[in-house]
DNA sequence: CCTTAACTAAACAAGTGTTGGTAACATGAG
DNA sequence: CTCATGTTACCAACACTTGTTTAGTTAAGG
């Protein structure tokens, strides 16, 4: 019992292979980083474990711990960018473009718990993950900024450009709020995460 | 260098002033929680070097981590319950009470920004904190939610009790998510908190 | 003095990221 | 078929954390 703490029975890739673990640790990383209720407390050893990998072996393919967590949040967070893009091209107007773009933030925020904390919670040490994830949102928040302006103006309801930002921010910290309380509060009687998000939608586009 | 980590030089109590250290230490913990970056990387060694104690001398008042922690945050909470009703108490209406109470919510969490992360964003293990401070906002909740119906019910808007608890749900999502982004993205530009929490309760206080 | 509260020193067992050296092994060359 | 090659991954260790326990020391009060 006291021999091994796993069993390295792995069959060792052929020549030209390598990156067959690469892609395995990227995977079991992004599984962790996905379901994990609380992402900071991820390590090393547990991604080696998850692979079936001794600790030593990822340093073949990362630098360090620090950069295969950073890799795999900048793939989630382009997945998340892209899922928003990709959810209002079809829209027929500008309220729905603005509805799916913040059906798909809080989807994905509702399906990927411990990559949106991570993300967007301030949850790892700022010198082990790159700045360049840390606040990211802002891209993405200037495109909900820009969206709700033009659902806005759709709706005859024209406001000036310093108006148009504080009401993207406002609807950004109110899908936040609701994404992040719903994943960490499941004692809540929560009604359907759709209903409130189309309901928060609703809140910051009709005119008061 | 390598000779004491922190100098020890510490007056002993008296005999029955043992829970000076005491006060200390919750003092200490109360100072980490309040104003770290990530609570959840708070150990038992640095409260210690804070006070400027051994580490074991803390078992003496409390039997573990968790209940210094556990007993610092039931303060906060207990705090922050107090503060929102206090500022509630000379309110002249239904709409100025719940503004009131809105802004102490976030106010507290502005000023208390680890405490707030803490309570309310999963950050701490569950075996180490006691089930119930997790989950703590619920009675909070409920005193937003009634007195968003009472708001409402004002302004002449009356609606079913379901309808209540939900706009009440949204309305504390649309706080906590301010809360935590204004917390912790300050690369943002962002306007002054107390008119965003303005406009925040004027969203959800209006009829549509 | 002697009791006893208040605190400490040292260690424990378990964990962490990271490194240097080394063995296994698929494979292309001879 | 043989065999050196160099990729691939392992082993063992390092230097450090952490929370907690045990046994002991210090000093105040009766």
């Amino acid at each position: 019992m006291e021999k091994s703490e796993t069993e390295p029975l792995r069959r060792r890739n052929a020549r030209g292979q390598g990156q067959l673990l690469r892609d395995q640790l990227i995977e079991a990383m992004a599984r962790l980083l996905s379901t994990v209720e609380r992402p900071e407390t991820i390590t090393l050893r547990q991604v080696a474990r998850e692979v079936g990998v001794a600790p030593a072996s990822i340093y073949g393919h990362f630098p360090n711990l620090g950069a295969l967590i950073g890799h795999v949040l900048r793939l989630r967070y382009d997945e998340l960018t892209q899922q928003v893009n990709a959810s209002a091209e079809g829209a027929g107007s500008a309220v729905a473009d603005l509805t799916a773009r913040c059906h798909a933030y809080v989807k994905w925020g509702h399906e990927h718990p411990g990559d949106y904390a991570t993300l967007f919670g301030n949850r790892m040490p700022t010198d082990l993950i790159p700045l360049s994830t840390h606040g990211a949102g802002e891209k993405l928040l200037e495109s909900v900024v820009s969206s709700l302006a033009r659902a806005r103006a759709e709706q005859g309801w024209h406001i000036a450009e310093q108006q148009s930002w504080r009401a993207g921010l406002l609807l950004w910290t109110g899908l936040h709020g609701l994404v992040t309380l719903y994943n960490g509060h499941g004692a809540i009687d929560w009604p359907d995460l759709d209903d409130l998000t189309d309901e928060v939608i609703r809140l910051h586009v009709n005119r008061p």
